[in-house]
DNA sequence: AAGGGGCACAACCGCATGAGA
DNA sequence: CTCTCATGCGGTTGTGCCCCT
C-alpha cells in the first residue's frame, strides 16, 4: 500500500497555532465546512497541512469540545472503558462527549496510569479488596473470561485488554479482540452521532448565536446526545449514570470513589 | 532567586484502512 | 482487481509551566 505524502513540507509552517490561524480555520470551516483537509489549508490561506488543520479543529477548535479538568466520574469512565477497549483512544472518545481521544489519552498517561499503579500498590495490601480495574494486570485475569461484569455474558475482552501492565501500555489489540469489545459496547445504549454532525457547516444564520465568534454548540450536543450539556451537574454525567444503571450498574466503581 | 526536574498538554509522525478511480 | 488518495488513529515528541530544592 502506497502512503500518500504527508504534507509537502515545503513552506508550510509547523508548531504551535496562532490565535489568526485558528481564527482563520474556524471561519472556514463554519463557512464551508472540511469536506477535503488536504485542500482545505490551501483554500483557507493557511500555512499548514491539511493534516495539521484536522488535528487542531478535531483536538482543540471544535466547538463542542469540554474543556476543563476531566471529573472523577469521567475519569472512572475512561478506566472501565479502557478495560474493555484498551488503548482505543478513539472508540473512548466516542462515548465521552465532549472529549478527544487525544485529550483522553493524555489523561490516562498522566493521571489514570499513576492512579491505576496506585490503587495496585494498595490492593497488594491484605486488607485492600481487589480494584476491578486491575483485574487485567494480574495473572488471575482468565477468570474474568467467564462473564462480563456489565454485560453478563461470557466476554474474552478483558482477558484481552492490552492493559496487561500499567506502566507499560502495550497497544496490541486484536482484530477479533476489537470486534468482541465493540459487540460487547453494542449491548450498551451510546447515542450515535451523525457523521454529519462534524461535518455540518454551521448556517449563516447561526452566526446570531456565536460567542466570541464560536458558534453556540450546546444546543446540537444536547439534541445529539439527549442530554443537557447546560444542566445543574454541568459533567454530562446524567449520560453516564444512565447508561450504568440500565446496564445493571458498575459495582466496581466503587473502587474509584473518593 | 535560580535552576533542575517533573508534569500537562498540544502537535507531529507514521501506519492502517476505506473509498473511489 | 489494483492502485492511489484522503483520512483516522495511536504512539511519541516538543514545549511551556509549575514546584521543589
Amino acid at each position: 500500500m502506497v502512503r500518500a505524502p504527508c504534507c509537502e513540507k515545503m513552506g508550510l509552517k509547523r508548531g504551535p497555532w496562532t490565535q489568526e490561524e485558528d481564527q482563520i480555520l474556524i471561519t472556514y470551516i463554519n463557512l464551508y465546512g472540511h469536506d477535503n483537509w488536504r485542500a482545505l489549508p490551501k483554500q483557507a490561506g493557511l500555512l499548514r497541512c491539511g493534516k495539521s488543520c484536522r488535528l487542531r479543529w478535531t483536538n482543540y477548535l471544535r466547538p463542542d469540545i469540554k474543556r476543563g479538568n476531566f471529573s472523577r466520574e469521567e475519569e472512572d469512565t475512561i478506566i472501565e472503558l479502557h478495560e474493555m477497549l484498551g488503548n482505543r483512544w478513539s472508540a473512548i472518545a466516542a462515548r465521552l462527549p465532549g472529549r478527544t481521544d487525544n485529550e483522553i489519552k493524555n489523561v490516562w498517561h498522566t493521571h489514570l496510569k499513576k492512579r491505576l499503579k496506585q490503587n495496585q500498590a494498595s490492593a497488594t495490601t491484605p486488607v485492600a479488596k481487589q480494584p476491578h480495574s486491575l483485574k487485567m494486570q494480574t495473572n488471575d485475569h482468565l477468570e474474568n473470561i467467564e462473564t462480563n461484569p456489565i454485560t453478563n455474558h461470557p466476554n474474552p475482552v478483558e482477558q484481552e485488554s492490552p492493559q496487561h501492565s500499567s506502566s507499560d501500555i502495550s497497544s496490541v489489540t486484536t482484530a477479533a479482540t476489537k470486534m468482541e469489545a465493540d459487540d460487547a459496547l453494542d449491548n450498551y445504549y451510546f447515542p450515535d452521532v451523525d457523521e454529519n454532525f462534524w461535518c455540518d457547516v454551521f448556517p449563516d444564520h447561526d452566526y446570531g448565536a456565536m460567542t466570541n465568534g464560536f458558534p453556540a454548540a450546546d444546543d446540537r450536543v444536547e439534541n445529539v446526545y439527549g442530554y443537557s450539556s447546560s444542566k445543574p451537574d454541568g459533567n454530562g454525567m446524567d449520560f453516564w449514570y444512565h447508561l450504568f444503571t440500565t446496564a445493571g450498574g458498575l459495582p466496581e466503581l466503587q473502587d474509584f470513589s473518593m
